[in-house]
Order: C-alpha cells, then structure tokens, then sequence
DNA sequence: GCGGTTCATGTGACGTTGTCAAGTGAGTCG
DNA sequence: CGACTCACTTGACAACGTCACATGAACCGC
C-alpha cells in the first residue's frame, strides 16, 4: 500500500509541512531541526535523509510559499470575469494579504535564495512571470510593462515589510498599507 | 585619565562597532558574542556587562545605523543650496546607498523591533520625521505629505529589499534600482 | 595615604543547537 | 527465503547564548 518511495515522499511533505508551521507559530527560533523532526513524527536526525542541511529545508518552504502565490495568480488569470485592472489589484493585495498572514514565511520568501537552491529561484520567476503576465494585460505595451512590475511589486513588498516591521505606523505617516496599495496603483498603474 | 564610566562607554562602543564590522564582513552568522567581544579586545562574557542579551546589542547596531542615516538627513536640511526635489531625490538615494554598502545592517534596521528596545524605535521616528520634513518641503500641504512620504519610504525600501534579495534582476524586470528611483519620484512625488 | 566598596571584566559551566558517523530494522528483489 | 537497500534512530561533538562566581583595579570617605 504505501511502498517505501512513497512513505519518504510523504516524510519529506511533512517536515517542509512542519518547519512552515512551527516558523508561523513561533517565529525563526522555533524552527528548530529536532522541533520540526518532532511535529513530522520523526527523530532529529531524518531531516539530513532528505535535506543537506537546515538551509535547505527552508528554502523548500519559501518555495513552497512561492507556489502558493502563484498557483493564486493561475486562479486569477484564468478567471475571465474580472477586468485587468481588478486583476492587477487582487494580485497585489492578495501578496499583502500572504504578508500580513505569515509574516515569517513572507520574510523567508524574500530573503536572499543563495544560488544552491535552484528550485527556490525558479519558485520565484515562475511567480514573478505570472505578476507580469498580469500587469502587461493593463498596460497595454509590454515594453513597458516589466519596469512598472518592477515597481508594482517592489513597492507592495516595501509596504508589507514596513508594515510587518512596525515601521509603518498610522500615526507617523496619517495612511495604512491598504490606502498606500491604492495610491500605488493609482500613480503607477 | 581614564576614568572608570569613561572606559566603560568606549568598551561598549567598541561592542557595537565590533558588532556592525562583524555584521558587514560575515553576515548574521558572524556576529557571535565571542568574536563580538574578541574583536572588542575583551571577553566573551563582557557584553553582559552592557546589553542584557544579544538582541540588545544588536538593537543597538540598528540605532547607530539609524542615526547614520539620519545626520546624512540632517545635513542635506541644513544645505540651503539645492532645491527641495533635489534633496528628496538624495535623500532616497543615499538610503538605497547605504542599504548597497551594507545589507546586513541595513536589513537588521528594517527589522522589527520588538518594543523593548525603545532607543531604536525612537531613533527610527527621529529618522522617519526627517524624512517628512523633506518630504514636506517638496509637497506643498504637510496633510497630504505624510501618506506621500509613507509611500515613498516604503516603495524605496521594496526596491532595495528586492535588490538586496536577489529578486530585482533586470533580465526579468528590465529594469534597474536606480531607475524605479526616478520613475518612483517622477510618479509619486 | 589607606581600607573598604563598587563594578567592569574574566572564567568555568550548562542547556540547546546544527551536524555527522555508526548502527538498525523494515521493505524490496532475485 | 536470504541478501540488499535505504530511511530512520541514536550517540557524540563543537559552537553558541547565557548565567554564577571569582578577580582586580578604580573609586571614595577618612
């Protein structure tokens, strides 16, 4: 029934499953190797039978966040019911949204991906491809397309980040991150 | 000639710099209390003489960071030699300048901090108000300033972020940093 | 000057962490 | 059914943050 492919297979799910857990439960420090062996119902050694080391688990969870993302946008550029620009603004909000959610696993997927996690790279073009697929339908010249992205989504990253670092506070700056989103799209866009 | 609270002061300056040194050259990883304090020329044990933990001490680098940044901030304000929208525009500029010189601590400033280390957010507002100030200067209604401000901090900080995280590469935006700048204050601004 | 006090620093120790080497046992195949 | 494979367990080690205690020099009242 389950052969002994399948069962590692299975082990594997489960300590990306687990370090993402424990990473939005408790933060980076909870994310320990004997702490996510645990939660995955193994012993603290089995991660190595399936990561080189500790980095490389987490970069199989910013990968599996960047997926995440992106199987959002499949949904929305599939659905034809929408308009572009409303397209463009559930894209961006949605990144917010994931930010807001998972602070820690968003932080992750935006550090640094050393170039020895090649799948954690392509994660995050195929994502990126898909942002652009997205705006290039608003505007029109594809041209122009890439560098407004560029700035579409550097800036919602910036407004997550500061709001996720407490650097973004009402009081100081008269607005909120989702009044900068709507101000973004209304200048750039 | 030395006396005691003397000496005391410039070990711990010696601790936050060894610290920021630490952190430029090798990353989080290289800041360990030990190399902090042998580089320091003292102990492993030393800084618990003037941090309670490491988080202080690192708290710390991110306030001297800050203020950094903030003396470039006030004496680009005191310069009445450039217009207004030259000042804004060095004024994002050198922040992404020192987020390119020195990405760890330039993502140990961004990071949040936690609201027992008061000095840091307090150096922070004190750097954010010189922000607005210029930003003021450029914007004629200091209402509408403070949301403009806030997006423009926050949009220059998402570029810097994803070019710092590997994730702005200009085959796949065809763009640069330094040209969603422009295109950021030309929009915005 | 001098004895007692204060306090920054040095040192030994402990629990935890990431990591590796050796061992083990269940699944697999001829 | 026997030998092999391989995911997993366990023991061990160095490095780390942290604490308790020891030490010695700078300070202060006399």
């Amino acid at each position: 029934m389950v052969s002994r492919v399948e069962s590692a297979a299975a082990t594997r799910r489960a300590l990306v499953e687990a370090a993402a857990e424990l990473l939005d439960e408790g933060g980076p420090d909870a994310v320990t190797l004997r702490a996510v062996g645990g939660r995955a119902g193994v012993s603290r050694g089995a991660p190595y039978g399936h990561f080189p080391d500790k980095e490389h688990l987490l970069a199989a969870v910013a990968t599996k966040s960047w997926e995440a993302v992106r199987e959002r946008l499949d949904a929305l550029i599939t659905d034809r019911g929408r308009a572009p620009s409303e397209r463009l603004e559930q894209a961006l909000t949605g990144l917010m949204e994931v930010g807001r959610r998972h602070p820690h696993a968003y932080a992750l997927m935006f550090a640094a991906p050393t170039a020895e996690h090649p799948e954690a790279v392509a994660a995050v073009s195929r994502t990126h491809d898909q942002f652009l697929t997205i705006i290039a339908d608003v505007i029109g010249d594809p041209q122009r397309a890439r560098p407004i992205g560029g700035l579409l989504m550097s800036s919602v990253h910036g407004i997550v980040a500061m709001e996720n670092g407490g650097h973004l506070t009402p009081e100081k700056w008269q607005t909120t991150g989702d009044e900068l989103v709507k101000l973004l799209i209304d200048r750039i866009a």
